[in-house]
DNA sequence: TTTAATTAAGATATTAGACTCCCAATTACA
DNA sequence: TGTAATTGGGAGTCTAATATCTTAATTAAA
């Protein structure tokens, strides 16, 4: 994997709310069942991704979480590096002290070529294009 | 990264192994100190390395490490997993719970052609073909 | 034969990530 | 008005990876 279990959880949560029916609102404790997330642990990631703005978040009974138009329009990338840090380690795979691109290993431009395309991978969908594709599948296969 | 530091340190030192002359013996504080590697640490790697097979160990004053035929013939895959354990994670970058080949997610068949690039990238040179190809690089940029 | 230099091995320390627990603040509803 | 249900936020625990320290075993050389 290319991020942490914290990456990983933040955008199974987006995506989660991403598929709700519009203004729903949905409890921490719902999504953790759902995407079998640790809820405790999750709860400190929704309220991250509240501080963010990736989320509304509504207190009280009755209360929860909803998808905000920012996170709609961003990737995934964005999101799980506003939770986590940067993901993509610029280091080339042999992790060669002296490779760079004047001295580069002999894995060094093939390694190049596939970070770039992991990189467009995970940040040239937005996370509803990635959402509504994926409510087919499961729709088609329900 | 792909694979732990671990894994880093033990693949930076069968290379700079693999660049040595013939027959010459390194002591491990050599190796740490131009691939600035924790010493300590890397003592403990080529500790397991030389259990695998990968290095010949000797003890004693003259002592150190060279690596063997059996490293030099390995990929890089091979020695980062007998040292790390696996090391391509088989999970979707989206890391949805319901991802899988029945049930993809909208980057399962991007994400899984790519982690076969990376596969192959560490897996079909041994480690004395990216050695050499690394000396002449050194040398050329001297 | 002693000393110094090296790897082997085990114990301990540090750190970061993952996870849990508790209580405060807020809100809806009885 | 009070109680239950929710998020907010702080503190603490657990675990694995990383790193360090110490001593033992081995070997070469003085």
């Amino acid at each position: 994997m290319i991020y942490t279990k914290t990456g990983e959880y933040a955008i199974r949560a987006i995506l989660f709310l991403a598929r709700q029916p519009k203004e729903s609102l949905i409890m921490s404790s719902e999504i953790a069942k759902s995407e079998e997330i640790p809820a405790h642990y999750l709860a400190k990631i929704l309220q991250r991704m509240a501080k963010y703005g990736y989320v509304d978040s509504f207190k009280g009974r009755g209360g929860g979480f909803k998808i905000t138009e920012l996170a709609k329009k961003s990737s995934i990338l964005e999101i799980v590096e506003r939770v986590e840090g940067p993901v993509i380690n610029l280091k080339c795979v042999t992790g060669l002290k002296e490779c760079s691109d004047e001295n580069p290993c002999p894995l060094h431009e093939e390694w190049a070529e596939l970070r770039n395309r992991i990189y467009n991978l995970i940040s040239s969908k937005s996370v509803q294009e990635v959402a509504e594709k994926y409510s087919e599948t499961l729709k088609r296969n329900k």
